[in-house]
DNA sequence: CTGGGTCCTCACGTCACGTGAGGTGCAAGC
DNA sequence: GCTTGCACCTCACGTGACGTGAGGACCCAG
């Protein structure tokens, strides 16, 4: 019914030595002591321990989580509650981080620039006017760019020649599609947005179906990736996004 | 096109003395000094600090840091590719915590006592076999501990008594929709289902059908969750599961 | 020519422990 | 009965990633 500092160490994945601190620091001071002078955790004791860590994990400074913890004004139910919203919300941000880095992973696969504010905002909270007339001088130069994009590769020429032309055999394709006022979840255009999932996959990064429908909404929302398949045919971008959604659709049922 | 300390320290939300010290380590060297010594930060150091600050985020020390910068073998592409991974990993970790503050959160609704690995499950990597004799020995005694919670939260006695009433009256009626053999998926039961996750939001905590849906799962995977409500009803856990299901599809369309 | 703002370089402080050093209590094996 | 081993104890200094002044240089505006 009561641990000793090796065994609550072992089973909740700290050291001794942090028991030991949290004890000095009066964070959490053992149930009791043993006729020998020895810690021994009782079952309070490993339950705020529990909490202890969860407010850690979540970056508190141990002051913080000693006031979070000593609050006479919580019970146990809204503690629960307030570690999962903490929890929620650091999921949220992260996913809005993991699509920042999907958009820059797309943003470069067509060789196209970004400008410094979107470098950091997988950050968040940024002032969004305050570098925007810089942002404009930026533009321009991104052939160069996506060409310099190309030699920095691993890739050998060859490679990148096959490459493109599957690039440029797909968008004549796609652009025929559309140009036939092909439906965008018919078969066959579900079948060129699968194609094109392949390809990202195969040559640049695993892009499951959901992270594929992701991309999708930003080729139609991000002027520069919309203006990118635009070029192929009017509409496509559009009318590409729709394809992948119902492929996607079609790979979960 | 360089910037001084002040404005990287701005727009890459960092202070003055982060930019000092990576400085001084040598992790981040600005591109060059101005006349009267001032740091001259360029493009390439900006999109340094951007993956020095990825990291970081994510846990690495700063040294681990350079390491990964520094590796001449890895081309932008695998580092984009890499930072995605980390953060599809670190979600998915945290989805288990929030998962299993879910669960706590249940097991203390209907009063069911966890074990202390249970407790500390949240973190991970635990060996399952190595306290589970112990674990046998906290049986029993639920009731008391249920007392307890009880008289350790918020509400007042009269209060737990509208509440226990609900409870009881929900319970009798889903029996009978059970025993009636009305199907999980038709509008009575997914009525109850709806009733049930609004008892939650009312009473414990704020539940969206997408919790619900977690819950539900749990009710049938987790024995004691399947013996409380089987208890009510043979078969009941596994039905209102189906229930519950059925309204949380109806709502999301 | 005097502020005010931004920059500079020491250099010590802090937080959450890590890492020995040196000693104690106790059960098992020789 | 003794030593060996193990898990524990208490100092106490080290470390990583900065925070926080102290004291001084540069530069533009009023």
């Amino acid at each position: 019914m009561s641990y000793s500092v090796g065994q609550v160490a072992g089973f909740a994945g700290v050291t001794v030595r942090t028991l030991h601190h949290y004890d000095e620091i009066g964070l959490l001071v053992p149930g009791g002591r043993s006729h020998a002078g020895h810690r021994r955790y009782g079952d309070a004791d490993l339950d705020r321990l529990q909490k202890i860590l969860f407010y850690r994990e979540l970056g508190f400074p141990l002051d913080e989580v000693a006031a979070l913890l000593d609050d006479p004004e919580a019970d146990p139910r809204a503690h629960l509650r307030r570690r999962h919203e903490l929890l929620t919300a650091r999921i949220e941000t992260l996913q809005k981080m993991a699509a920042a880095v999907e958009h820059a992973m797309e943003a470069r696969r067509m060789g196209i620039n970004l400008t410094p504010e979107e470098r950091f905002e997988v950050f968040g909270d940024k002032d969004p006017e305050q570098y925007a007339e810089e942002a404009e001088q930026r533009w321009g130069g991104t052939e160069a760019y996506a060409e310099s994009q190309r030699r920095a590769a691993r890739y050998t020429k060859a490679d990148w020649q096959r490459m493109k032309a599957e690039v440029d055999d797909w968008s004549e394709r796609y652009a025929a599609l559309v140009t036939a006022a092909e439906p965008p979840a018919g078969e066959p255009a579900m079948d060129m947005a699968e194609e094109h999932r392949r390809h990202i996959s195969a040559w640049f990064y695993d892009c499951p179906p959901e992270m594929h429908r992701r991309l999708a909404a930003m080729y139609v929302s991000d002027e520069r990736f919309k203006a990118f398949y635009d070029s192929m045919a009017p509409g496509l971008a559009e009318h590409l996004k729709e394809a992948i959604e119902a492929n996607a659709a079609r790979h979960t049922v």
